[in-house]
DNA sequence: TGCCAGGCCCTCTTTAGGGCCTT
């Protein structure tokens, strides 16, 4: 159940980089951390209405005919927007993921609660020392389990998620803390909004 | 066929430019 006080992953793969552009979403995937534990997840592949790009389907490997007979980007969006219901949300570069939800949401007129945080922007911060901030290099660098499936919307969301919780287990250990201050994880999120430093500050 | 965006961050900066990330 979408709650204030649980954090959605989400990850989405799109035609290209830009909804200002004409691109368009053709998967989404998220899961739902509640308590620093894994507990729900989605998925779906949707239909753009246009044909993906060589570029894309070799990116991605969701090819034109895997999106021939799915749903169209409308239906989809709908059913996660009742997932994510007001939940916070998170993913790797927030900035893009943020600019296609919006989009998608914008067109079927619905809107969301939920703030938002970028595990890029913070694992800068907190992993200073690895190699680049890549989501497959962080994967590596923390020492997640992969078996490298990257670039699909519910894998990336997966890892995203352990990737996130590795953060915040490098902070409690920073720290000596088991639960993160608040005003650390304000600095470290770049946020002045309360909503999300209280959600990153449950306990392990 | 080839190209497109945008936010953050660093620095040889702030009257700016370019790299990093995401698909």
């Amino acid at each position: 159940m979408a709650n204030a006080d649980s954090l959605v992953v989400l990850d989405f793969e799109t035609t290209g980089l830009s909804p200002d552009q004409g691109d368009r979403a053709i998967e989404i995937g998220a899961v739902r951390i509640e308590n620093g534990r894994v507990t729900e997840h989605f998925q779906s592949l949707m239909n753009p209405g246009r044909r993906v790009s060589p570029f894309i389907e070799n990116y991605t490997g969701i090819s034109n005919e895997l999106l021939k007979d799915a749903p169209p980007c409308g239906e989809v969006m709908a059913e996660f927007a009742d997932f994510i219901g007001t939940s916070n949300l998170l993913a790797h570069n927030a900035s893009f993921d943020k600019r296609f939800l919006d989009a998608e949401l914008q067109r079927i007129n619905k809107p969301y609660a939920g703030e938002f945080t970028c595990s890029l922007l913070v694992s800068r911060r907190v992993f200073q020392s690895a190699p680049n901030h890549r989501l497959g290099t962080l994967v590596d660098y923390c020492n997640i389990e992969s078996t490298g499936d990257f670039h699909r919307a519910l894998y990336d969301s997966q890892m995203t998620a352990q990737l996130w919780l590795a953060i915040l287990a490098s902070i409690r250990t920073t720290y000596q803390r088991s639960e993160i201050p608040f005003a650390l994880m304000q600095k470290l999120c770049k946020t002045p909004k309360p909503g999300i430093a209280r959600l990153l500050a449950v306990p392990s």
